[in-house]
This record gives structure tokens, C-alpha cells and sequence, in this order.
DNA sequence: AATTAAAATGTAAACGATTACATAACAGAA
DNA sequence: TTCTGTTATGTAATCGTTTACATTTTAATT
């Protein structure tokens, strides 16, 4: 294996002035520069990127890591991450815990043992006082999801205004009896998108009823299962809000099973906007979340913290909007804000 | 940072000890590794792994190329992937290439910087020369794709067979005109499942026709359009059997947008059995890849020439079967093998 | 030509684990 | 006890870059 040192001699200098030539080109007269490239390329010589890494203490590499691969949201964000870090080469580490915390706690070894510069989280199922320490020796991002009690650099959208868009956009269409399957109670961004949806019946002046409202885990089965439950009462409703696309995909399923025609004899909203939102028949209306967008922003605040020390943590919020297809139906002419 | 030779002082031995409880502790008398062990807690010592993979030229990390995260049937094959490396202590480096050689290129590069110790390719866009250097050198797996010409590790499905099982299920309940959209002809895989096709179409005594083969890439809008122009021919075809899901789903949104009905007017196969088409409606008839037992065979193959530098070059071919659902209709009884 | 500042290059000490080889400790046999 | 073979441990070289610091070269100014 060719190393600097025959580089060097090659090009009679000596390894300090190779070093200088890959890692800080301008500090390296011209002629110089150009003896030593010559070199390498005659040598076809490759860095040894083990012993830099090492020597340096860096490996250009972060950690993600992602609930679900299989989950396109966020494969979505994935490749967003993806992107902004080729861009600036740097690699990307992939981290599936499948919604299993032990593997996430797992993953965190990555980075206290530097074999990751930094981290973005995809998921947010470590306990606060672990992210806390994290957060304080190594650059971290959360995405999507958001933390009471830790101050960690997020990048998510709006959920409470998402939640209340979505709603209206129902009650817009003159439905009364709207109901919501959130997602799991326990992260924030379900009750968020919950307290939206509050709101809006509350404002509207329509009438609260707690069977409209059930919990749900973003899945498509439970979807399905909990539209089976809402169609067991007696006053079922006209419209839902569900907290997901699959979720949606699952309540349309289910009401297609029993007879009933979507949006014919249903309206439904989803969240996500993921890609089979719009191959699904009916094209689902859903708040989009700009999950690329969402990824490449994680990826350069990272970037920035990796680059400076001093970096402040952000909380910063995208914006999103309702796209509108045929789940709802027709009735309301035109984009609704 | 506490380091081995902190804990070597601790435990009053010397780092070549320390380094042997970790990496080999039978080699170690057993109150010496007690020792030792206590003193790595009371210091809550975390070896450098830059360090040890810089000395041992290893990393533990395998590089897997994907064309594109966001297919699921990829991200089906990553999670049997990371399956299998988690196992094993190994990590998994994902390369999304976006359908784009050069960047193709560039991640073999990691390899030849040693960076990952081996890699599973889930597309195989490279040319053989360099593929065929590459795997000289290093442990490489081929996964779905398989190629001529190259000597490499394989897992794969029977292409042929399953083409044919694909159309033979249409020939039995039936029908007559049976179009085929292909994935794109440059794969072999394509390729094959066309042949499988052709030889069903062939040995029925059923007429070939050409206008009713048509080529896609694989996405749900090549799908819709080339089921478009199928629909244009004045004799258009009962059926098609698409050479993915998404394909298939391009394929009855278009018939559907005709205000056809499928399956009544169309009946269609698909291929990959990807999450969504169960979810989709009708439910899609398809060939069932096992994407995460062929992500997890994969991964084990790489291990076993990770650990064993004489390994042979195995082709292994996994079972697939057609998983029947509603877009044929139900003209069959049961199950068709 | 002398002086000085700036730019370019070289020297050599890190980085922290692993491991070949040398040595010491031990157990069992005579 | 002594010898021998085995097992356990220690010593120190090594992996290949990077970089602080030292030195030399170059350019600019008088």
C-alpha cells in the first residue's frame, strides 16, 4: 500500500508539505502543489482514512437514527440528510431501531466512542436527563419530533396550527360531526396535533364529543381498527382526522369495507403527505410535511454545530400546508390556506 | 479522556493485558481479568475505537449502496441488513445513489480507503471491469440484481420462474390479451422476467403480440403511462402484468382514470409485494420478493468472507411465491402455486 | 547589500490501541 | 528439589497521518 511517505519522497519533500497539500491546498506554493499531485497520481496514491480519522479525532460520519426505515416519512428525511451531507462530505450512518428504545441507548455508544461526529434523531424516545448529557458533549439534532425540558436543536413544523388546519379545512366543507385518531399519546406531537383540532371545533362552536376522539399509533392497522370502532356508534361521524397517512389509508379501508363510499359517505384528512398519499385511490388530502426539507435543514445546523463550538441551539420550524385531493370531496372551490 | 493506560495503572498490569481482557479475555488468568474489569468500570473506561480500527485496519462497518431509499422494497431489504449486522456488531453505512452512477463510483471509494471492510450492492449500475477488480479485493455481495460476467456473491430470486408464474396466473383465469411492462432492459433482471412472460404466453399457444409489450422503469409513473397507451390500442389487452407494484399501481390508476374498472375490466399482476399493496385497493396480486430474508442472507454471506478470506463465491436463489389478492378478480379457486 | 517580515517547508512528536516477541510465573513429573 | 513445558504477563515497536514548532527561503523595504 502506497503511504504519504513515498509521496513525499517521490516528490522530495517531505510528508508534512503532502499533508499540507490534500488538507490545505493554499498554504502550498504552486510549484510545489503541482509536484506533489503529480506524485500522487503517478503513485495512485489513497489516504489512508483510518489513521486520519484517528489521528484527528473526527470521521466525517453523523448517525441517524430512524424509527422505522420502512416508514417512507422517513426515508423521506433520510434522503434529505443524505444529500446535505454528500454535499459536504460527510458520510451517513444509519441507525434502525424499529421503536425498540435498548437498540436506540445502543446507538449512542457511536457517539461517545467518536465514531460519529454527531447525531441527528429521528425519534425521540430517550429519556431526557440521558439526551441532556448527550447534548452537551456532542452535536445533536432532533427532527420532528420536540422535547419538553432539553435544550437540543429541533427542527419540526407548526403541529398545533397543522392540527387546526386540518380540522377547519373539514368544517369548511360543513361537516358537524368530525372525528380525530391521533398518535400515540405519548410524544408531543400527537397531542399537539390534537390541541389544533381542539381549537378548532371549539372556535367553530361545534360540539366537543369525546367518542370522536382515539388514539391511535400512526399505523395503518390501528387506523383501521379504530375507523371500525368509530363506525359502531350510533351517531358516527362524517369526517376524520387522522394523525397519518397510513392512519387515513386504514380509515378509508376500513369504511370501504363496510359499503360506505370515500368521500362519497366519509371525508378524510391524513398528515405526512407521504408518496402513496397521492397514488392511493382516493388521492388523500393531507397536511404535508416537508420531510426532505426537514432532513437537508437537520443535516446543515448539524454542520454548523460541527463547525463551530459555540454554536446556540435553534428550534426551527418549517412551514406546511395542506394539500388538497379527493378524500374530502369537492365542495369547497380552490386552495383552502 | 481515560485510556487503556489509565486502566492498565489502575489494575496494576500492563496495557497488553488490558487490551486482551477485551479482545481475547481466555487469554487472560481469571482474577487478573477481574481486575481488570474493575478497574475499566471504576474508570468507566471506553476504548478508542478510531484507534483500534486505525491499528487493525478494520472497521466493523459494511457499506450498503441503495439506488433509492424511499422504494420500499430497498428499505425492506436495508432493515434485513441491519438486522444481520447488528448481530454481529457490525454497522451499516448507507449510500443512497438516487439512480446516479458517478455517485455509484464514489462510494467504492470507501471501500478502497478502507473505510468499510465490505459492501452489499442493492443495484449494480458499476461496469464489470471495475466491479470485477473490486471484488478481487474486496468482500462484496450482489443483492436482487444479478450480472453476467461477474464473479460475485449473489442472492437473488428465479426471475424467469416468477415471470412466468405471473402470467400463468392470468392465463388461468382466462384471459387472452395479456400485456407485460417490463422494468427498464438494461437490467438482467428485466430481462428475465420477461422471458418468464414469453415462455407462460408461448407454451399456452396463446398469440404474442408485440404492441402489448411495452418498457417502464419501475415507478408508479411509467405505470400510468405506458398502461395509457395501452389503453389507446383499438384491442386493448384484459390484463397486465407489471414487473413491480408500483408499476401495477400506475397501471390501475390509469385504467381507473378511464373509468374502467379493475378488477372487473383489468386484471393485474405486479411484482415485489412491497407494503402498500395490501393497503392499496384492490389489494395487488403480486410476486413476492422476501426482501428482508434476502437483506439478511446477504449480510450473512458478506460475514462469512469477512471472516473467512478463502470463501467461495456462493449464488444463492431464495423462494418466492405469488401472494394473491384482489386485482385479478376471483374467477380461481384457492391458492395457485 | 542589509534588514525584516512573511511565506514555505521540514522535523519529529504525537494520537491510543494491538501484538510479536521476550520474559516470568506456575504446575506437574521425575 | 530440579527440570520442563505451559500459561500468563510485560516490553516496546507499530500502524500512517497531522501539526506545533523550528528552520529555511523568498520578497519587500530601506
Amino acid at each position: 500500500m502506497v503511504k504519504m511517505i513515498d509521496v513525499a519522497k517521490l516528490a522530495n519533500v517531505s510528508t508534512a508539505t503532502v499533508s499540507r497539500v490534500l488538507r490545505n491546498p493554499e498554504s502550498v506554493k504552486e510549484t510545489t502543489r503541482e509536484k506533489v499531485l503529480r506524485s500522487i497520481a503517478e503513485l495512485n496514491y489513497q489516504p489512508n482514512v483510518l489513521a486520519r480519522h484517528f489521528r484527528r479525532s473526527k470521521t466525517n460520519t453523523i448517525l441517524v437514527i430512524v424509527p422505522n426505515i420502512e416508514n417512507t416519512i422517513f426515508s423521506q428525511m433520510v434522503q434529505g440528510i443524505e444529500a446535505a451531507a454528500a454535499q459536504n462530505n460527510f458520510r451517513v450512518l444509519l441507525g434502525n431501531t424499529n421503536r425498540n428504545v435498548d437498540k436506540e441507548y445502543d446507538f449512542l455508544n457511536l457517539l461517545r466512542q467518536r465514531q460519529v461526529d454527531g447525531m441527528i434523531l429521528l425519534s425521540g424516545k430517550i429519556d431526557n436527563q440521558t439526551l441532556n448529557e448527550l447534548v452537551e458533549q456532542y452535536p445533536v439534532v432532533l427532527v420532528s419530533e420536540y422535547l419538553e425540558g432539553v435544550d437540543i436543536t429541533t427542527v419540526c413544523i407548526d403541529n398545533v396550527t397543522c392540527g387546526r388546519i386540518a380540522a377547519e379545512h373539514l368544517i369548511k366543507l360543513g361537516h358537524k360531526r368530525i372525528a380525530h385518531i391521533s398518535g400515540s399519546k405519548g410524544t408531543l406531537l400527537s397531542r399537539d396535533r390534537l390541541i389544533g383540532y381542539l381549537q378548532a371545533i371549539t372556535h367553530s362552536g361545534l360540539k366537543l364529543d369525546d367518542r370522536l376522539i382515539r388514539e391511535g399509533d400512526f399505523s395503518f392497522e390501528s387506523g383501521y381498527k379504530q375507523m371500525q370502532e368509530l363506525l359502531r356508534l350510533e351517531n358516527r361521524p362524517t369526517a376524520v382526522f387522522a394523525s397519518s397517512d397510513e392512519m387515513a389509508m386504514g380509515v378509508i379501508k376500513a369504511t370501504k369495507d363496510q359499503g360506505l363510499k370515500v368521500p362519497g359517505e366519509l371525508a378524510v384528512v391524513g398528515f405526512d403527505n407521504i408518496r402513496f398519499s397521492s397514488i392511493f385511490d382516493p388521492g388523500i388530502t393531507t397536511v404535508a410535511q416537508p420531510a426532505i426539507e426537514m432532513g437537508n435543514t437537520s443535516m446543515e445546523l448539524l454542520l454548523q454545530h460541527l463547525n463551530d463550538p459555540s454554536f446556540q441551539h435553534k428550534k426551527i420550524m418549517l412551514k406546511s400546508e395542506l394539500v388538497i385531493r379527493e378524500s374530502c370531496g369537492w365542495n369547497v372551490k380552490g386552495k383552502v390556506e
